[in-house]
DNA sequence: ACGTTACGGAACATATTGTTCAATAATAAT
DNA sequence: ATTATTATTGAACAATATGTTCCGTAACGT
C-alpha cells in the first residue's frame, strides 16, 4: 500500500479515536474528522464510503488484534501486549481493558453505536463457544447453548460498563471476581 | 387539553411507533414522521422540541403505564392489562412483552437508541431494588449491591433480546425459566 | 526521470433540521 | 350564535451535514 494511503488512513483513524473519546459517535461529523486528520474531504471519501464504514473498519482492525491473537497465535499476541496468556481468558480481557489497550475500553463504554457492541459481542461469543467447559454448564443448567453463550457475552460487556461507570475504582482482579460470582463459574 | 392537540399528539406517536417497527430510530427523519402523521412541520415542532424529546416522551408514557402500575396501584394496572399481579414480577413482565403490550417489545429489541434501553433499565433497577430478597443475595454472594442490581437488570434486557432474536419461539414461562436459572435465583 | 496514483481544495447538488410568519380553521366560553 | 382564543397549516428560510465531481499539484514506486 502506498505510503500516502497509509498515512492518510492512520491520520483518519487517529483523529476518529481522539474524537470518540470526547463525544459520541453519532455527533461526530465527517467535517470534524477531516479537519482533525488534516486531510481533504475527497480524500476521506476515497478511503471510506461513509462514517459507518470507518467505524466498521476501525473495529475490524482493533478486534482482529485482540481476539485473533488470543485464540490464535500466542506469540503474535505477546508481541503486541506484554501479558500472561496462561490466565483465565476473561481476567486476561479485563486486564487489557484496564490498560485501555487500543482504546477498546473507551469505545466500549462510551455512548457509541450499537454496531460496536454487537461486533464485540460477536467476537466474545466465538471465544466463549471455544471454551471447553461450556458444554458442561449447558448440561448442568439445562438451558439452550446459545442462550448461555449469549448470557456470558452480555454479562461480560455489562460488567465492563459497570466497571467504567464506577470510574474503574476496583482492580481487574476484583471485577473479574464479581463477574465469576454472578455467573456462578470458576 | 385541546382536542386538536390530543389528536396531533396521538397521530405523531402512532406514526412514530409504526416507523420504529420498520427502521431504526436514527434513520427516521422528522419529515417521515410528519408525513405519516399527516401534520404540518411547524405543528410537530410546537409539540416536540426535537426527535429525541419525542422518543423521551413516548418512553415516559409507556413506562409509566407499565412500571408505575406494577409497584404502584394494582387496580390501575389490572385496568390496563388483564393479568395476574400475584406472580413473580419478572414472569409478569415477560408475559406483557409476549403480548407486545404498548409496543414495548418492539421498541426494546429493535435497533433503537441507547436512551430507550437506558430508560428501561433505570425503571427495572428501581423495581429490582424494591424487591426484598436482593439484600440477601448481596450478602451471600459478597458483591456490591448496585453491581447485582445492574446485573439482574441487564440480564433481563438481554434475555428479552435473545428471546426475540429466536423469533420468540419459546413461551414466557420457558424464557422466565432460563432467566431464573442463569441468575441462580428462584 | 518516468508514468502512475493519491491528495487538496473548492464548488456543487442534495437532504435534514429547526425557525418564522401570516392565513385559516377548530375550539371553548359567554 | 357570536366571539375571543388557540392550534394548525404551508411555505419560505437559514444553517448544517452528506457525498460527488473536477482538476491542478505533489508524492510515490520502479
Amino acid at each position: 500500500m502506498d505510503r500516502r494511503q497509509r498515512k492518510t488512513r492512520e491520520a483518519i483513524f487517529k483523529a476518529f479515536l481522539t474524537l470518540l473519546e470526547h463525544k459520541k459517535y453519532s455527533c461526530i461529523t465527517v467535517g470534524e474528522i477531516i479537519e482533525m486528520a488534516d486531510v481533504g474531504r475527497a480524500t476521506f471519501y476515497s478511503h471510506f464510503e461513509t462514517k459507518d464504514y470507518l467505524l466498521k473498519e476501525l473495529c475490524t482492525e482493533l478486534f482482529c488484534h485482540v481476539f485473533d491473537s488470543i485464540h490464535g497465535n500466542v506469540n503474535e499476541h505477546k508481541h503486541i501486549f506484554e501479558c500472561d496468556i496462561s490466565e483465565d481468558i476473561f481476567l486476561h480481557l479485563f486486564r487489557h481493558l484496564e490498560n485501555n489497550d487500543n482504546h477498546i475500553f473507551t469505545l466500549l463504554v462510551g455512548e457509541n453505536n450499537e454496531f460496536f457492541l454487537d461486533y464485540f459481542k460477536k467476537e466474545l461469543k466465538r471465544l466463549i463457544a471455544a471454551q471447553t467447559d461450556v458444554a458442561e454448564f449447558i448440561k448442568n443448567k439445562n438451558i439452550p447453548g446459545d442462550f448461555w453463550i449469549n448470557h456470558v457475552s452480555c454479562c461480560f460487556v455489562e460488567t465492563v460498563r459497570w466497571w467504567f461507570s464506577n470510574k474503574s475504582k476496583c482492580s481487574a482482579e476484583t471485577i473479574y471476581g464479581y463477574f465469576v460470582k454472578v455467573l456462578d463459574i470458576g
